[in-house]
Parts: C-alpha cells; sequence; structure tokens
DNA sequence: CATGAATGAGCGTTCATTCAT
DNA sequence: TATGAATGAACGCTCATTCAT
C-alpha cells in the first residue's frame, strides 16, 4: 500500500507495474494471472500485495497515469487548434499525427487503457467528444465541409484510430507513415473527386 | 459425438448453439461459462459435452458457420462490384451498405466472429484482403482516386465497420442510416473540397 | 445448491453436514478449514460446493435446523410449566433437566448453535428472556423467591447452562447427574439456610 | 532476543503489550493479527519479532502476568476465608465481590486469559478447585449445606463468574451491583424456602 | 533498535471437464 | 439421450514470519 521509500522497494514496484503493462497489453486483463504479473517481476505473489492493494488496482494505476499523460495533450490540442485559420488539410493531419504519435510512444498503456479497462469505453467517449468539438470549430472556420456528420465522423476518427494502435503494437508499421496515410484517408476518403 | 441422430438431440444441439452464441455475444467468451450456456438451453453441463468436445468448439462452430455465410457475400460483392462502372459512390455506398446490412442481421454471430474469437483476427485481415482487391478494381476503373493508400484505406474501412458493428448491437442507431453517414465519411471524408 | 436428488447425492450431503457439525465443534468455526470438512466427508473441496455456497452457509444450515429443534422444545416449555401448581422445585428441575436432555442429546450443534455462529448470542439472549419470563410466571405463583434478581438470575442459569454443556461435550459426565445436581445448585444456592 | 535493556526497547516491549492486550480483548486472538498490534504499537512487523519469538508468545506472556497477578488474589482468598466464622453469607458474597473487583479491574486481561487462550481452560480448572477447597471449608465450618454437590457447585459458581466477566467487558453494568446480585442468586437459589 | 522488503504456506472459491448410471 | 455427482487445477488474496540493512 503506497509503501515505497528505498531504492529496492521502488524498484521492485516499477518492476511490477513494468510487468503488468506488458503482460495486460500481451495477453489481456483478464487472461492475465497475478501469478503472471509476479513471475515476470521475479518476485513472489505475495510481494505484490506489498504494493498494490489487488489486481485491479494495477491496472487502475496504470490507466491513470495513462490519463493524466493524456491530458496534456488534450489540452494542448485544444489551444492550437482554434487559432491556425489557413492551411486546414496540414491541420488536421497534424492534430492526427500528434495523437498517433502520442499512441506510439505509449503503446502498451494505449493498448491497456482503450481496450482492457473498464474506464476504457470512458475514454473512447471522451476523446470522441473531443474531436467532435474540434471538428465543429473547423467546420465553422470553413476547413470542415459543412455536410459532414461530425459524431459519426468523429466515430469513425476514434475507430481508426483504435486500428492504428493495435497496428502500432503489433510493430508492423511506423507510426510516422501510419499517421500520414490514415489522416490522407481520413481527410480526402477515398474516391475520386 | 457431435452428431445429432433423433429429433430430440437434434433440437438439443441448436438449442445449445442458440445459448451460447446470445451469452457470448452478451458477456464475452471469457466471462461466459459453460453453466451459463446450459442453464439458458434447459440442459445439464454433462450434456453439452455429448455434442461439442469443448467450450472453445462450440465458440468456432458458431464462428464457422458465420465464416460461411460470409463467404457468400463476400463473392456477391466481388461479382457485382466491377461490373458496375458508373456511379462510382453510389457503388461504394451500397457495398458499405450491404455489408453493414448483413452484419446487423447477425449481431451477435458478429460480435462473436469478429471480436471474441481466436479467429477474429483472421477473419479481419481477410476482409481487409477482400476490400483492399475491390479498392485496387475500383482504382483501375477510375472510381477511387488514384494516390490512394489502398491498405492502409482498407483497414481504416475495417476499422469503422468494426465500431459501427458495436454501435448497431448496442442499438444505439438503425443500420440503414449508419451505413449512410458512414458510407458519406469514408467516400469523402472529412475537409472542405 | 440444493441439488440432492439421488441416493448418492443426499448422501454426500449429509457427509458433508455431519463431517462440518463434527469440526466445527471439534476446534470451532474459523480454525475449521473447508479442507477439513471435505477431507472428513471424503470428497474433493470442488464438490463441497456442490452444496453448499459457502462455509458460513453450512454453518448457518446447521444452526437453523437447530434452531427449528430448539423452538419445539421452547414451545413445550412454555405450555406445560405454568399449569402445575404444586411441587415447585420439582418443576424447576425437570425445566433444567429437560433442557439440558436436549443439549445433551445434541452436544455438537449446541456447541456451535451456541458458542461458534454469530447468530449464538442473539439465541442465548432468547433463551434467558425465556427464562426470566417463567421465573416471573413462578415468582407469581409462589415458588420463586419475590426478592430474586430476575434478570440477573436468568443469566446465570444460562450461564451454568453453557458450562454444563461444555462439560457434556467433554463427556466427563451424563446429563442425568449433571441436571440433577445442577439444578439442585440453582435451586438452592449454596448456603447452609 | 526477548530481553530490553535501554530505556527505549522497554517502552517498545511494553507498547507492543499493551496494543497485543487490547487487541485481543477486542477481537480475539485469531482475529487479531500482527500486523494490527504493531500498528496500534506505533512499530513494524519486524520489530515484533525482536521482542516476540511469535505470536502465541504475547499471549502467553499476557497471560503469564495476569496469572501471577491472580495467584496473589487466590492466596489472600485462601488465608482469609477460613478465619471468619460467623456472617457466613457476608462471607460468600464477599469473596465472590473481591474475584470481580479484581476481574474488573483487568478486564481485557481476564477475557484473553480465560477466553482467549489455550491455557485459559486451564485456568479455570485452578479456579474452580480453589473454589472447591473454599466450600469443603465452609462446608465443616457448617456455613455451606452438607448436601451441596461441591463439585459441581464450583464450576456452576466459575460459569457464573465468566457470564459475569463478560457482561463487566461490554460495559453492561457495574462490578459492585453485578457482584450482590449474582451473589445473591448463588448464595440462596432461585426458590422460595 | 528498528526498518522496509520479501516470502512460504495456505485459504475460500471457481470452473471446464469426466464419470457412472 | 441425458443426468447428478465428482474432480483437478487454478485463482486472487492473506498472514505469520524472516532477512538484509
Amino acid at each position: 500500500m503506497g509503501r515505497n521509500r528505498t531504492k529496492k522497494g521502488e524498484s521492485s514496484r516499477a518492476r511490477l507495474l513494468e510487468a503488468a503493462m506488458s503482460q495486460f497489453a500481451e495477453k489481456g486483463y483478464q487472461q492475465t494471472k497475478v501469478s503472471d504479473i509476479v513471475k515476470a517481476a521475479g518476485l513472489t505473489q505475495a510481494a505484490f500485495y506489498l504494493y498494490f492493494p489487488s489486481k485491479e488496482a494495477i491496472l487502475s494505476e496504470l490507466v491513470s497515469e495513462y490519463k493524466e499523460r493524456l491530458s496534456v495533450l488534450a489540452d494542448a490540442g485544444r489551444l492550437v487548434t482554434p487559432l491556425q485559420k489557413a492551411e486546414a488539410p496540414k491541420q488536421v493531419k497534424d492534430n492526427l499525427r500528434n495523437v498517433l504519435l502520442f499512441f506510439h510512444a505509449h503503446p502498451q498503456l494505449t493498448r491497456i487503457a482503450l481496450f482492457e479497462s473498464p474506464e476504457g469505453e470512458g475514454m473512447k467517449r471522451e476523446i470522441t467528444a473531443m474531436i467532435v468539438q474540434n471538428l465543429r470549430n473547423n467546420q465553422n472556420a470553413g476547413h470542415v465541409r459543412h455536410d459532414l456528420p461530425v459524431e459519426t465522423a468523429a466515430e469513425c476518427i476514434v475507430a481508426v484510430i483504435e486500428q492504428t494502435v493495435k497496428k502500432l503494437l503489433s510493430g508492423e508499421a511506423l507510426p510516422e507513415q501510419l499517421a500520414d496515410e490514415t489522416a490522407d484517408v481520413v481527410s480526402y476518403g477515398i474516391l475520386a473527386h
């Protein structure tokens, strides 16, 4: 229970968090046994409960940590976007790229926070709401077409992000390329003009 | 073993399949206990193993069944699409609508096959491949823009389908509307021209 | 969960109850492990949960069973006592003897219900209340001295019963003798007149 | 090991004993965790084992301490009682009152020594023996009736004491009153003369 | 003297699966 | 064809105790 005084203890706690992170990301929360985590961390089962009150707790610590980092990004996004008036396509692309780069920097945490945690659904809804807002702003500014069904579009974008994160996690592609291509598709659609 | 000779046996087997289908769809494969299935089917646990060698087996039977039905649709799609030369946007929209309508006709099986089964990933890859093929055809025919990153686009489309299915399953929206709006986004992207 | 259809199942359930009874009586509820019970019953741990939803449940089933049997005795006691007008000392002795004989007939259940169950305290309070009532009746009838502090006396009697039950359980003395002697002490006190 | 040289050590040891005493009394030996004790003492678990080799050891130290104090009382009782020849009822009452007052002065230790320790049974037997001796003496002196079953009577008295201590511990009544009423019941019994 | 870290053994409970009838 | 009974293996978690500093 939050008792990390010495170097050694802090290291153990960190190893547990890291082990949980990679195990949860690899096989999911339910499928990951506490015994898997401690094995990966080189500790005993009892030691786990020295640092976390339950299996659920280590998950939610992982998720909280992630949410904090994400909120910084969100704020940044909110501030920057409305100011720029010109160069809309680049703007959209940049926003999307930023998000994907962030996810790529923490692929495991992203997978856990978004797909393995009970809070995941809520987070996705938040992200969707953020995007809706963003699209509306850009609609008013004339950067986004006026007949776009914004809600649906936002959900599509989140879905695409989800998919992209999964690809990121499996190491099949690099984030820069994914960001560029994905943003391209999202921006212009698939049809010939 | 696994075969059903008499009327009664056939009925029991069918009830088990149906029960498994709705339980898996409702709470997921891992969270569904064999006892849940047999309870819903009005049988005992031992009877379950009269018809299926394992819990996993009933899942994969459900999925196989689904794959077969889906392959029909796929073939249909392959045949129909290249023929039409004009009216590309409508074409895309129709294709997407067809897929969504199929999913909407079997929402539970769709959820199971795509999200709850280990084969799900493979199926999604297959669907992606189908879409890639389709996009390439339409690229050649000039209906799809030539600078589209087809692989990425196909993956985006699948992701959007996934998301749409989830919305369908939760009953939040009707398939017609979803198909229209989603196809719109996918076709034209979000940007003002 | 209450599924005792066949002879064999009923026997297993009964063996579990019996095993729990003697183990709880011997070493107490907390000190008795589910593994002790099933070992004594010749079953596996999983089988236990076929018949009882928890360790606590088997305790409370034991106690409920006991309470029912006891309530019969209580009613009997209430009916008989007030009728007899003469021979008060014999009356008291008989009442006490009846209670002790009942306890002696179910020494393990008595120990469990009174000393090992969370309901035990409540039961003792009930028994005390019964005795208080009885003493008051007999006070009015002139069989019990008027300056007796009835509440305290009732508590003393219950305490004596407790102690006697423990002696009964350890097989140190026979119930008839214990009943006689105990009733004697309770009736007349220790002092020379 | 187990010895306390410095002031600080002595204080820690004492704090542990005190903490164990109140925790054992409050929730029982088994239910008290070593972590509860050290928390109450403001120390760590490792420190506990600096002063006591086991959880059981601190219990038995508590009990030994108690036994010593009790033996003083016992000796006093033995010496005083036979001398007085007259006023028997008062004598009995006084003896009982003394015992209860002693228990009331150390309610927690009493609870532990008598009900929570494995030695408790032995102690009760000792106390019973003391009372038997006392009753016999008073029988010879004519203060106690000759047909009293002394052994049984002694056990009843101990039982009553037990019950009274529990009431004392729960703070439901004052020792003076309890002593008076209890002694009254024990002395004269419940029956009208 | 005291600490933070760590452990071994065990607990109550669950569940997919098998067996005898 | 179907049942009720039973099981083996695991799981999340607890706790008295030990070790290194």
